[in-house]
DNA sequence: TTGAAAGCGATACCAA
DNA sequence: TTGGTATCGCTTTCAA
């Protein structure tokens, strides 16, 4: 009886006795049916389990209910990094409800031009940045392109798109108002990369919070560690070669934090009593230390779910604006108590 | 002059004066097109810079080019475990480059009919699994319908499809006679859940290496972690209060790993010289603690690589087959020498 | 080996 | 508010 093959728009017409116009109009929502109609032909599309064909919706010009999700970091990176992993569970929450799909882009120079292409040629609707460079040659395309996008992460200055930003600047503001608060005298920061965005935010915030404190520049040392757990442990060793009187140091990822605490442990330097440490991220890398880290935060899983709002929002023609996410400082054993 | 439309198909078909079938055979790369029309064909194409419509093309019933890839943790915990990273670095390098797109599918009780109604309807050429259940309703499922898969992981005895595993067994027997070796007289092990069926082949594995060395099943303790840092740590403490006198712990993911370490720095113990601790993934989770562990390992991103290269021959109606890989133990600081 | 033409299953414009 | 219908761009018989 019934035919072998899944049920199209059509047959929910024939068997609702409408146009496949109207089925259509049912189907997306569209106001102005008649609530009958609407009923009935709700009726038949359970009764005959259709489901309409996102290669046919897609053709047609409708949308493809698929959302590019751009990384920035080679994947076995990313997943160093549980940070992302909170991230990434708030957006696909958000998106499953929907039923748009994901699909995985790695945005480095092997795959710019394959990923690009795929982009600019109508296979999704949107684009979310997962990091943000200081100077991203795709985003920038994309943008020219007017293709839907939203980051986390603070884009470069003259692009108006949509992001959810943690208040880093903040951030770093607060690290150094605890270190200097808890009686570090000299003081060490581990920095990222510059041309991050939010690398080079913390690092002025980190500054500013010395100066509001008064702290003498001259007892302040910085190092990139590159975000990697490697370079981190190497920052560390040659901050403290050079430095050996530091007592506080500022690590601008839990990632990069493991590496200190590698350093650390090997120099068999005691934490916090001779050195205290302040990382960021507050992700569950922040436990795996002993002592566990006293991180900055904010709501990553909150975040990625404010980026995947933000990114509905610009595909529904809506216009670009930003969330910024307040830090919270999470003290746990790796800075001491604050001095009175 | 030239449209703003992107070229199709029929453009390079006027352009190059055949007809359009013909394009498409060369686009497809279909043998016996005369090779003068395919180079002009491939000029043409050039020339205007024609892309296949991927919608058009799914919907005339050619492939998606898309692989659906099926996630069995929460995603905020899939990303603290670095070995998925490395998987799907592999992964990732086979499929984009052969332009395919991967999507995220995470097969939780949430997600199971969306995901399973996803991949019912067509939006994939076919579904590569990232670890297996024992008991995986949706691979069942879509085994059943005959959609193309592969597994990252063993699946149930009873289907017959594609994967690619570790020698879980080989490995925990592998475990058992390195810790008796080192001299250890009292075992633990933090087993992860009796569902996942490389858990359960590590510990028959390891039962069987203590068998092999003629190791007491007296001094022999069990305990589930459930496979989280956070489980493994109340799981290592439950153990040792029980039984105090144990010098050797197996524990079967780095992840898990992480939770045994941090109950063992509570208490004071040292590792290796009062426990020798032997994790599993040989991930960079394994670097991050101190000392460093000691771990069994297979190349997880060659094995990604193994996984979409299996997936792809199904696919192509190539037999099923599956691929097993080595374990190897890298030894680190977790781990005493073998006495003489 | 090549071409003609019939779908594939929706969307959206234009009338009614 | 509803329906008719052209259209999207490609794949795939079937003939020639």
């Amino acid at each position: 009886m019934s035919s072998s093959k899944r049920p199209t728009l059509e047959d929910v017409a024939r068997l609702a006795k409408v146009s496949r116009a109207t089925v259509s109009r049912v189907v997306r929502n569209v106001s102005g049916v008649n609530p009958d109609i609407v009923n009935k032909v709700n009726e038949v599309i359970a009764e005959i389990g259709f489901k309409v064909n996102p290669a046919a919706r897609a053709l047609a010009g409708g949308s493809t209910q698929t959302i590019g999700l751009v990384f920035r970091e080679k994947l076995s990176d990313l997943f160093r990094n549980a940070y992302w992993g909170e991230v990434l569970q708030g957006i696909y929450m958000i998106f499953s409800d929907l039923n748009y799909q994901l699909t995985i882009l790695v945005n480095d120079e092997d795959h710019l031009a394959s990923v690009e292409s795929y982009l600019f040629n109508g296979h999704v609707d949107g684009v979310l940045f997962l990091g943000v460079d200081q100077d991203d040659v795709l985003m920038q395309n994309l943008y020219e392109r007017k293709i839907p996008m939203a980051a986390m992460g603070r884009p470069a200055r003259n692009l108006k798109i949509s992001f959810v930003d943690g208040d880093d600047h903040a951030g770093g503001s607060m690290a150094a108002h605890k270190l200097i608060e808890t009686g570090c005298e000299t003081l060490g920061l581990i920095s990222g990369r510059d041309d991050i965005n939010s690398s080079r935010f913390r690092v002025n915030g980190f500054k500013e919070g010395m100066a509001e404190m008064d702290f003498p520049t001259t007892n302040y040392f910085e190092i990139s560690g590159r975000f990697t757990q490697e370079g981190a442990y190497l920052a560390t060793n040659e901050l403290l070669n050079e430095h050996p009187d530091i007592d506080g140091i500022f690590v601008l990822s839990d990632l990069m934090a493991l590496g200190v605490m590698e350093a650390l442990n090997e120099r068999n330097i005691k934490v916090p009593e001779q050195i205290s440490v302040i990382s960021n991220d507050d992700s569950p890398n922040a436990l795996a230390t002993s002592p566990k880290l006293t991180s900055l935060g904010y709501s990553s899983r909150e975040s990625g779910q404010s980026g995947a709002e933000l990114l509905l929002d610009v595909i529904a023609g809506k216009p670009t604006r930003s969330i910024t996410f307040n830090p919270y400082l999470v003290e746990r054993g790796s800075t001491k108590n604050a001095k009175k």
